[in-house]
DNA sequence: AGTGAAAATTGATTTGCATCAAATTGAGTG
DNA sequence: CACTCAATTTGATGCAAATCAATTTTCACT
């Protein structure tokens, strides 16, 4: 194992990539056993506390990160100081991909939401790992086809649906992800969902390209409506069809 | 040279990969003899008029376009008809790389804004010639990864900067590819700056995310104040600083 | 050149959301 | 447990842009 940077590394087998569960849904799921090995001597594992930032929008790119555990925010900024959230990356998936291929500083900051466990992986690596594994370009590929697909989702929502309908779009597809009721009584369509959002008011506000008191004006109104109940960061939701409906936008 | 799917067929030294300057420009570039002969022979050549649509969103991707000459917009539309231009793509650049990759439908529709050659790459063409270069696939991710920067920039510009300054944005980027004036006299940073804009007032409101009467009223804004004179699809630009301060924003 | 239809502009009005400001809740700390 | 500061909510108001509506301009086609 290699010394790690900041904060406590986890005890050795965790962070040893044979063990990693992400291992298997990664883009590195591709690697034979031997780049598995290399993966794992060369990597190092980093945690980082709520709020911390894993880079910097403006740094230099020093490769890429796995997220192991946790739930990171990709937070875009401009020279006035303005900012949206472009993106959650959750565990399993991989951090600085755009920045590495692109050979660009990051574009963006990667903020950690919850606390968060990740690999790092650097550059020499990377060049290293992809020259012998055609596949695993075919696997960025992909991955990053899907986030540009998502982000020209995101200009078209945003500017097309109301705030309230981005919200409901937001809060479904964080349903089954940051769940907290238990899934029995699904099949039957009637029990209420309940989630733990992995975000604050102002980060809301970010995702949702608005302000945070739109937000709490939208979430008074949604229960109002009996669309979902609010408590804090839990987010009770009586009637997931009814949730969706409210995704629509205007009839 | 391949039979043409539609329209007219230019001259065979036009459409033969070894006489094309996008040759040069294009991901294709890191292309071998070899397989830049394997290229011109599978490859076809089509045109389409203003207006024509090369592909449409939802269709299942049939390959990649790469653009010899004229202007594409790439137009995203949603459920309810509600739509934004989310690129525009030019001579010597690639269509349909991010479905491909994705192994998606189209998720945008792809329009000729001006008379439009292009040659299409058959799947099966580019696996085969993806398998065989590595680089090709560098090639790609870089190309996608900067469509995501860009992606991505849109959307914080959409929500962080008003529609004037969009607009001033706009006419910056579009001002060395669309310049009809000459260029001397450039370093002198005096002469005025004209534009043959390749869309109408209804497209430039897709890509600003607004919609034709603000477009309308913008211009007549700018015109007002002397930044920006309108004529039809001509723009005239006295003084280029002075537009490139209004895409600040709000100083 | 004349005609009709589409595109563009202008005007009047509405509205969703931002902004500014104040009150309330909530979480962390001595 | 009270205290403090930040986060959230609520209230009041303003504004940029959407919408609805009416011209005017442009341009394709006889």
């Amino acid at each position: 194992m290699t010394r790690i940077r900041r904060n406590i590394s986890p005890p050795a087998d965790e962070a040893d990539c044979k063990f990693c569960t992400m291992m298997e849904t990664s883009e590195f799921q591709v690697l034979g056993e031997e780049d598995r090995e290399k993966l794992n001597q060369v990597k190092h594992s980093l945690e980082f506390n709520k709020g911390e930032v894993i880079f910097h929008q403006g740094e230099e790119c020093n490769g890429m990160y796995c997220i192991r555990s946790g739930t990171v925010a990709l937070r875009k900024t401009d020279e006035n100081g303005n900012s949206v959230l472009v993106s959650l990356i959750h565990s399993g998936q991989t951090l600085g991909i755009r920045s590495y291929f692109a050979k660009t500083d990051y574009q963006a900051s990667a903020e950690a939401l919850t606390p968060v466990t990740v690999c790092h992986i650097p550059p020499r690596l990377l060049d290293d790992l992809i020259s012998r594994n055609p596949q695993l370009n075919l696997q960025f590929l992909r991955h990053i086809s899907l986030d540009l697909d998502e982000a020209r989702k995101t200009i078209l929502t945003n500017t097309s649906m109301p705030v309230r309908a981005r919200m409901a779009h937001l809060l479904i597809s964080l349903s089954e992800r940051y769940r907290i009721s238990d899934e029995k009584g699904e099949e039957d369509g009637c029990l209420e969902i309940v989630l733990e959002l992995p975000m604050n008011r102002h980060d809301m506000a970010e995702l949702l390209a608005t302000r945070p008191e739109t937000v709490a004006r939208t979430i008074s109104a949604l229960s109002r409506d009996g669309v979902v109940r609010f408590s804090g960061r839990t987010a009770t939701i009586p009637d997931f069809d009814l949730l969706c409906s409210e995704a629509e936008g205007s009839p």
